[in-house]
DNA sequence: GTGAAAGCGCTAACAT
DNA sequence: ATGTTAGCGCTTTCAC
């Protein structure tokens, strides 16, 4: 190529080269003009079978793989969802995750996947660069945002899915349950079961607004029923350990408790784990109710009463709205869809 | 070629507005040059402070979100790093996916999520869209690929890192640690704790080639010491029921068994939960060694001597690397990065 | 059904 | 330090 300029003004400059072999190149080998090798890609049977075949041989002998990055920019929309959870390593969103991608995946659009950390500043952040890549869609997780985040999500014309959670105002379709709904069932549960001495032990309450939400709706419902609930928190993350030490601290504060519920199974898990240390027989002495069914909720001993979220079913169905709103169908403004719950009665209540 | 349109120009076409205010505008109303809004937004003190400022309060009034992608294809690379693993739904990757993600993010890089379900026919179909992003790395799980995925990623200059394992041949970067090692550590422990008579008791091995890497690295640390192992397996995902399940069958075909180490920690945790029931004294009876160090792995009953992979350095050490050769740093080909492992011993062993 | 042309909004080489 | 200019590779009218 760098041989043919000969009167001409300049020379071509030294531009770093991109792609090897662009959409023209299939075009001219498959002797078609680069629209139609364009229309192939997006609606096959647009072309007549003759380019067709003959653009798909192009494809192929050239090894061409489309630049979506250019094609996002000429489409004015690229084919990618932003998804923003608090943290895949909490394994609720990572479910949700994995299967948004795993449905959105078929329809060729990508995920490009945030993490805000329970921090709204950050929220904020990875909206403003999500909306940077002019997205298909945007995924938050939960109705509680900044002020900065709901006035740039409300500016633009893509549109937002907020999920995990439902009860509020929301910015444009939100996918969940109820977590008050959920703490309502867990207290109904237990108290159905004879169990008047109820606590919620909770970790991470101050910053995880749906485990909130769940302790309110546990003591609502407690409250209706003239049953009192102490709640007992502890600021770490989820986990056994923290479990554990609630559980031991209750028993030391509220000996006469007779059954628990817990902002999530990995919680409830440390609880069993410190019953069986102390020799508190559960649900005899004590009723344990978690959330989440995890994956080692019903193996453990004894197994454990807990509420199923269905977090794949609302990535499903989040995926299944950005595509359908893709094929220029309704706007569908508003929408909200509840996945709901269910209690899983085992032998820990 | 025949008529060319004569006359007057035709009247400008009606095109779908796509950005309400581009670089353009905020040049213009900075009273500087679209190029001086680029360098600005790109290196801020490359620019005069008057000029700076002008930009930036243009910036801030407007409200200017900058489109990520006509700069990707104008720099021939986005800021878009794609990671490829099994699934986030498994913690392992989880942790690293999290990582990674916080850690490019202050590079302002993004994060697009596949998942191969453990499927090289899906890998190579996710590879080939990644490539279409131009992205600034490629990170895949593992060293074990499509012959069609390392041609695709043998042809680019897309840097490409491959995190969770070493011990073959690499594309180019790989950061991980020997899953071998990791077997053999077990292994020479429950030995050094007088167990003679050992089983590996695995999930999903057909599909999950790292555990049967650790399972491998097991059985020949093992023979070494003229100490013969028994395999169980699995073919279901991991999960404390399938743990549960490997022993009990375990304890019928080999009741004398007295060391035992699993594929993770999910199937020690099952592991546990079943000598409970079945009254076996864990370590005295048995020895039991997992991998992983989950959540739970500290809190249970005892407490589980397991193997500590470091997932989080894994991500982190990915995402430096990417940042340094953004950064026009050395292209450090074929490098590898060994993040080790750590065996904590505790009480079940 | 197919092609020509006009950008999408930005970056980067070059000139000043 | 700032401006000029020429695309990056593709999609999308519009005309044929």
């Amino acid at each position: 190529m760098g041989q043919k300029n000969l009167g001409v003004p300049r020379p071509a400059r030294q531009r770093r080269k991109m792609q090897s072999v662009t959409m023209m190149d299939v075009a001219e080998l498959a002797k078609v003009s680069p629209s139609t090798v364009s229309l192939y890609l997006r609606r096959p049977d647009a072309v007549s079978a003759s380019a067709g075949s003959a653009i798909a041989h192009a494809i192929d002998k050239l090894n061409y793989v489309p630049n979506l990055v250019a094609g996002g920019l000429a489409a004015a929309s690229s084919r990618a969802v932003s998804i923003i959870v608090p943290s895949v390593r909490n394994a609720f969103f990572a479910e949700t995750v994995a299967a948004m991608q795993v449905a959105l995946r078929k329809e060729r659009l990508q995920v490009i996947l945030g993490h805000t950390e329970y921090d709204e500043r950050e929220e904020e952040d990875l909206v403003r660069t999500a909306l940077s890549w002019a997205p298909a869609a945007v995924v938050l997780t939960g109705l509680s945002h900044s002020q900065a985040t709901r006035r740039m999500l409300g500016k633009t014309s893509v549109p937002v899915i907020e999920i995990w959670e439902l009860g509020g105002p929301q910015i444009d379709t939100a996918i969940g349950f109820h977590h008050e709904q959920v703490g309502a069932a867990t207290a109904r549960h237990l108290i159905q079961q004879g169990r008047r001495r109820l606590a919620f032990l909770g970790a991470r309450m101050h910053e995880d607004r749906r485990a909130r939400l769940r302790c309110d709706g546990f003591m609502a419902a407690a409250a209706e029923a003239g049953v009192s609930v102490d709640v007992m928190q502890h600021p770490a993350p989820s986990s056994a350990e923290v479990g554990a030490m609630l559980l031991s601290e209750t028993m030391q504060t509220l000996p006469d408790i007779d059954g628990i519920a817990t902002s999530n199974d990995h919680v409830a898990l440390g609880v069993l784990f410190e019953c069986e240390r102390l020799k508190i027989a559960v649900p005899e002495k004590l009723a344990l109710v978690g959330f989440g069914d995890l994956s080692f909720s019903a193996a453990c001993n004894p197994p454990l009463t807990t509420i199923r979220p269905s977090g794949d079913l609302i990535g499903k169905e989040a995926a299944r709205l950005i595509i359908e709103h893709m094929g220029g169908k309704a706007p569908a403004p508003q929408m909200t869809i509840d996945t709901r719950f269910t209690l899983l009665h085992r032998r820990s209540s």
